[in-house]
DNA sequence: CTAAAGGA
DNA sequence: TCCTTTAGG
């Protein structure tokens, strides 16, 4: 799930419209499966076409993109490659879970209690190989570019960011921090009112920005410092953490004696695994590529047609609508007369 | 998640 | 017109 950082890491606000013309690495896996997590009918089943095949990744990667777009703003779709083998207990905890929602969700559905089903069914959603080939061809029609990250999508998209060849890295998780974003962005989405599901309460969704070099310098931590921070709390490589260190203990024992080896002299309940420098590596020297170029290219709109509605059954005025918008917007945004000339260099 | 329909 | 609910695939 990412570590754990919301509490003690200040956040801001921001506008959308304040990242019109600018660039951003997006960790696709991390927004597809918010897609599939969260696009379902009533009764918590995902949307599929008529040969049962997923499409709510689709759905959202659609709308998404092309509204940005809409609004000046640039993605490009970070794909994970082949995860670190210490990230192996983590994927399979989170298998377990899923294969227990999936039971849940099941006899729900089977007993009729439909609301407590819709809620396990969010936590059943798994990646098929399928949609990541339709996502490629999703975004490849579209002319938004993708990355092929040699592992860790994040941690990719988080050197993008550090280089400077996106303004920011988005996901819903922390790790880009960790990772060494110069910039990361939550929630970068069409802000909104949105109601919570089973609840009476509403959440303003708005996107939110964070800053490393001024997280690190409110917090009065190197990077390295915020890593060994994040080790204490649990990461994707050591989920569980320290037993009875969360965020706030964390930061004061990690201020206090500065990295893992030193606060385990002092306090008892550190042991340092004997993975430690392996997870740090993880962090600091991350596995990425820098071979990949981004080019935006023209959307080939019958190409798209042809799949989300020949293929996928997607309602063929809607699809040239969202993408028609986004072109003329893009076009009269960059004050030139075509999209290449919008997107290219 | 958004777009579109439905209600106040 | 604004806000809430439902459909979409």
């Amino acid at each position: 799930m990412g570590v754990d950082l919301g509490d003690i890491i200040s956040r801001s606000k921001i506008s959308l419209d304040e990242f019109a013309g600018k660039t951003f690495a997006v960790d696709a896996y991390n927004a597809l499966y918010q897609f599939l997590a969260i696009i379902r009918g009533p009764t918590g089943e995902p949307l599929m076409d008529r040969q049962s095949r997923v499409t709510s990744h689709l759905s959202g990667l659609l709308y998404r993109t092309t509204n940005l777009a809409e609004r000046g703003i640039r993605l490009v779709y970070v794909f994970d490659g082949k995860p670190p083998s210490l990230k192996d207990t983590e994927i399979k905890r989170r298998r377990t879970i899923r294969f227990e929602a999936t039971t849940r969700y099941e006899s729900a559905l089977s007993t009729g209690k439909f609301e407590e089903a819709k809620r396990y069914a969010q936590a059943t959603s798994s990646l098929k190989d399928l949609m990541i080939d339709d996502a490629h061809r999703l975004l490849r029609y579209l002319g938004v570019p993708i990355v092929q990250a040699p592992s860790e999508g994040e941690a990719q998209a988080a050197y993008m960011a550090a280089r400077g060849d996106v303004w920011a890295a988005v996901s819903q998780d922390y790790d880009s921090l960790l990772f060494g974003a110069r910039r990361l962005v939550r929630n970068l989405a069409i802000s909104g009112k949105r109601k919570l599901p089973m609840r009476e309460a509403y959440v303003q969704v708005e996107p939110e920005l964070v800053d490393l070099t001024s997280t690190l310098q409110t917090l009065q931590l190197s990077r390295e410092q915020l890593v060994d921070l994040g080790i204490l709390i649990g990461t994707d490589f050591n989920p569980d953490g320290f037993k009875g260190i969360g965020p706030k203990t964390a930061l004061k024992l990690v201020k206090e004696y500065g990295r893992v080896e030193r606060i385990a002299e002092v306090n008892k309940d550190v042991v340092p695994p004997p993975e430690l420098d392996r997870i740090r590596e993880i962090f600091l020297r991350p596995a990425v590529t820098s071979n990949y170029t981004l080019e935006w290219r023209e959307s080939d709109v019958e190409s798209l047609v042809q799949f989300l509605c020949g293929e996928r059954d997607f309602n063929e005025e809607r699809v040239r609508t969202v993408v028609e918008r986004a072109r003329t917007a893009m076009a009269k945004e960059s004050g030139k007369k075509t999209l290449e000339s919008f997107f290219g260099s």
